[in-house]
DNA sequence: AATTTTCCCAACCGCGTCTCC
DNA sequence: GGGAGACGCGGTTGGGAAAAT
């Protein structure tokens, strides 16, 4: 039998999420921080159940979200990670901050689940009798023994010792093998002019919902008008707001509203070549524009692949994990009509932390994979 | 060029866990 | 303490894109 579904009301819509939805969940969220996920199709007017908005948020809208090809340090640690953690992609996807845990699972399920069978093939070493969860099969068998909570918090404990030590050790080391050096594996980033880790740090809500957007205004390059005006009877609001900087007058209301005057090609402008180089920097003007410059990727600096804000006012730190996302949020509305700005900084800062993060678990991930080796045999 | 097959990934579904009353 | 509802996770699937025939 089981519990009834999470959206049994009629009239949810489900499938592939619009643009206009992505925004207007995108707005709320930056009101009002991640979470409370039950409010959202209600005060939104997204005909979608929480779930479905949690997940958009979580795998494709939230900041700091790394797209495309996984690299070799990557696919390494997804490799370890699963054989000592099992297919627990979401304690996989904590280490791999840039990538979601549906990311990561479906990597494993299309790609690395092949590689290491036919690994073991080539070997010649098929004696291990399960292949899929094979690798964890070690912990499977003592979880049985131990409920899985004793079991999670021990592996927990276990990892950050580990993770600790090597942090520690691995502190003035801060070029491990492939990391961050001018040598990109070439499995995929042969044409990475720098890091990996500063090449893909392209990837944002921003520039997610950029690219979503230009397809859909290349697909409806009419529908300024029309498609706002769907936004407005979508989220059941008509008045003036830009997108990002959510209405100031009434921010308990729990509402989102688009302009639709304004239009949305008017709000973001994109560079119509080829998208499908996602490294794209992307500018922002003073009223709020987006643009990607052509020439992007002749920025010598560190900042090549990132987001650039060439005006950006002075905001203060704006991310759904800190704490005092919603109060900091709320003030600067109430203060400031700036839109997109607020949105773009809190994605930038994003985008910048995690790119620092990802360099230093990279570096861990390497310690934890001599480590591991000794555990596991897969290469 | 047209058709079929394979691959990939975004999204859905159901269940377990957590939190609040 | 226990029940209900919310949240989070992992498995699975459907549809579009790419590759093969």
């Amino acid at each position: 039998m089981g519990r009834p579904p999470c959206c049994e009301k009629t009239g949810v819509k489900k499938g592939p999420w619009t643009p206009e939805e992505d925004i207007i969940l995108v707005s709320y969220i930056q009101e009002h921080g991640p979470g409370n996920w039950r409010n959202i199709p209600t005060n939104t007017g997204l005909l979608r159940c929480s779930k479905s908005c949690r997940l958009r948020w979580t795998n494709y809208l939230r900041p700091g979200i790394k797209r495309g090809n996984f690299t070799e340090h990557e696919e390494k640690m997804i490799i370890h990670l699963q054989a000592l953690l099992g297919n627990r992609w979401a304690a996989i996807a904590s280490y791999l901050p840039q990538r979601t845990d549906n990311d990561i699972k479906n990597y494993w399920n299309t790609h690395l689940k092949k590689k290491l069978n036919n690994n073991k093939k080539v070997e010649g070493r098929d004696d291990n009798h399960d292949h899929q969860e094979g690798t964890s099969a070690s912990s499977s068998s003592s979880q049985s023994k131990i409920s899985k909570g004793q079991w999670e918090r021990r592996l927990q404990t276990d990892i950050h010792t580990a993770k600790q030590a090597l942090c520690d050790a691995l502190s003035l080391d801060t070029t491990p093998n492939n990391t961050n050096n001018n040598n990109p594996p070439p499995h995929d980033q042969e044409q990475q002019p720098s890091s990996v880790q500063t090449s893909t740090t392209y990837a944002s809500s921003a520039e997610n919902i950029a690219k979503l957007l230009q397809n859909w205004m290349k697909n409806s390059p009419k529908s300024t008008s029309s498609s706002s005006s769907k936004i407005t009877q979508m989220s059941s609001l008509n008045n003036n707001l830009s997108i990002g900087a959510v209405s100031s007058s009434s921010p308990s209301e729990g509402t989102v509203n688009v302009t639709p005057g304004q239009g949305l090609d008017s709000l973001f402008s994109f560079n119509s070549s080829n998208n499908s180089d996602v490294s794209q920097s992307v500018s922002v003007d003073e009223g709020g524009n987006f643009s990607t410059p052509e020439n992007h990727n002749n920025n010598n600096n560190n900042n090549a692949g990132i987001f650039q804000v060439e005006s950006k006012p002075n905001l203060p730190d704006f991310k759904p994990e800190n704490g005092n996302f919603q109060e900091e949020s709320k003030q600067n509305m109430e203060t400031q009509q700036v839109p997109l700005t607020m949105l773009e900084k809190w994605l930038l800062d994003d985008a910048n932390a995690q790119a620092e993060q990802e360099d230093q678990l990279m570096g861990i991930g390497m310690g934890m994979e001599m480590t591991l080796a000794e555990t596991t045999d897969l290469f």
